[in-house]
DNA sequence: AACGAGTGCGCAAACGGTTGCGGTGGAAAA
DNA sequence: TTTTCCACCGCAACCGTTTGCGCACTCGTT
């Protein structure tokens, strides 16, 4: 009733389980004959060979780890497929693991990957995290750890993102080419590090260009709804800007919803730019203009890096993403 | 420089590594002061048991495969997140396969899960899956498998998702209460059973009340952008619908370019109901009524059955997930 | 005839942790 | 004093697969 084993080979055909587990893999010492019916066997009983043995006794779990804050909508699903994708390409599995934004959560999944013995682990880490010496167990005992989008530099750990404060930067002179002169800059969690660069990229560029950063301008949110929520009260300030920079999809959701909501004309009363994995600006007409940050690109280099450190190659620390801008409709 | 083991432990302490193996998990055959001097000096040593051994040992993976057909935004990201929770919560860990809709990347998903020894697997089946005989290995070895929305009605799996007949009927109904009476209908992949039953429940709906079903009122579309461009072709037709079901956030979003793009007042020119998991009918002003199926609900007693099935406690064949319908605005 | 070089296979240990069984030593009961 | 009993711990096997080593046997060469 159990699985087939190389032993129950053997005993069927009165060998060892040696030769049989070298005859499965066309070990040279092996009689062609000998191998033809240690092969034939196998496929009559349908021997599936056991990975967790061979996990174990190889101390290779051909597992790789990745931890991301959450699963939401956005972003990560098609970071997911894209380090899935080149994961199974090279033979390992994907663990799949969310610390539901907590640094509680983001250490037991790290813990959960050690135990497992993954052989690499990318994460992007959660809005709590600062100190990452829970990573250090691992890479101590030579198992990679690359950080991806939201990360934090430590020099320890080879990084993968967008530069981004020069991308907000570039979005923020974008909006001030087309005219417009009071930018409103919506942001993430502000313990995020994503979050503070990419505000320091919109702060930086208001003032190089001569522009007042005003905090009543800016503010944070780390979902749709309060995304929402903030962007209301923006509207309703009696000194009210016509620009607003959004520094993801999930802002831009709550920050469409108060504009529909309050009738705000887009572009003509508010235009609006935002860095986005390229799917939620055309939910629009007009369609929103973005710097596209693609999660598949970003999960792809993350993935490229792991497995070069995977085979020793060496790796830079800082791993640029590239990003274009896609402008639509007037703004 | 490896990791500590059991073994590493009971040589510093010059004691036996069964000792220390029931040392750690409190054996009643273990002095306390033994346990004591095991405990301080794992946790100095920083001891990781080593689940690969422990998993092989005791032939449990305490893994759960989870195979879906594609890494959406729409739908998938809620479910993972349920399942994993539930998963975790249990002590297991879950594998996230994805088989790219392809028939082939299901056998290989589930060819993997029985090498890696999964105790339990939970399928949303790709377009191609009618032939559901390679989970058959598994179940025949007593590993329990479930599909969830994406279903097969073979006996031998339980199933979890809504009443797809019933619940399109209802939406349709409500168009139909509503006064509109020219409803399209737009549907995912036509070989996808979902799809069928989704549009059967839309079309006997029609016949119920007396409604034509109009083949040109019929697209069905696996993409946005697929849907998008069907849905600009029905609004060229001389004799225009005046309301649209669709079956899912993914044609919704099609749908709604299409018209936003062609000016289509809705719901004034054109009333829009659909099956949603609830964020995405909101983008837009004024939101979209739908019916709520929750991808976190689906994912949740999709676990819940498959545990229950660990357990060998019984299971109902047909799971059903309830829906509540979201009425917004004047549709 | 003796030697060397290969060919084909078996033996046994190992990976880390668990567990049935058995043994020792000391205290209490007979 | 002998027997019984229990608390505490060690021994060894086991899970499935791999692999270094070595043995037996066959050929071809001097």
């Amino acid at each position: 009733m159990g699985r087939i084993t190389v032993k129950d080979i053997a005993r069927l055909l009165n060998i060892n389980p040696s030769t049989v587990s070298r005859a499965l893999k066309d070990h040279p010492d092996i009689s062609k004959e000998t191998i033809e019916k240690v092969k034939q066997v196998a496929e009559e009983l349908g021997y599936e060979p056991n990975l967790q043995a061979i996990s174990f006794r190889n101390r290779k779990s051909r597992l790789i780890g990745l931890i991301i804050p959450d699963m939401n909508m956005y972003f990560f699903p098609s970071v997911i497929k894209a380090i899935e994708d080149r994961v199974r390409a090279e033979g390992y599995n994907l663990l799949v693991l969310h610390s539901n934004n907590s640094l509680r959560g983001e250490q037991n999944n790290t813990k959960i990957c050690d135990r497992l013995g993954v052989e690499g682990l990318l994460v992007s880490v959660s809005a709590e995290s600062e100190n990452l010496s829970h990573f250090e167990e691992l890479t101590e005992r030579g198992v990679p750890v690359v950080l991806f989008d939201r990360i934090v530099d430590r020099r320890d750990f080879p990084i993968v993102c967008i530069d981004d404060v020069q991308v907000a930067g570039k979005v923020v002179k974008h909006l001030y080419d087309r005219g417009f002169r009071k930018i409103c800059g919506a942001f993430d969690d502000p313990h995020l590090s994503i979050s503070k660069r990419r505000r320091q990229g919109y702060e930086k560029m208001l003032q190089d260009l001569g522009l007042e950063v005003k905090p009543e301008w800016i503010f944070h949110a780390d979902s749709s709804e309060t995304a929402g929520e903030k962007m209301a009260e923006v509207l309703d300030l009696p000194d009210q800007p016509d620009a607003i920079f959004s520094m993801s999809d999930q802002l831009l959701v709550g920050i469409m919803q108060a504009c529909l909501a309050k009738g705000v004309e887009i572009p003509g009363e508010m235009a609006i730019a935002c860095i986005s994995n390229g799917l939620v600006p055309n939910f629009w007409k007009p369609h929103i203009t973005y710097m596209h940050h693609s999660g598949e690109e970003v999960g792809a280099i993350a993935a490229n890096v792991l497995f070069n450190m995977i085979r020793n190659n060496p790796v830079p620390h800082m791993n640029w993403v590239e990003t274009n801008m896609v402008v639509q409709s007037s703004t």
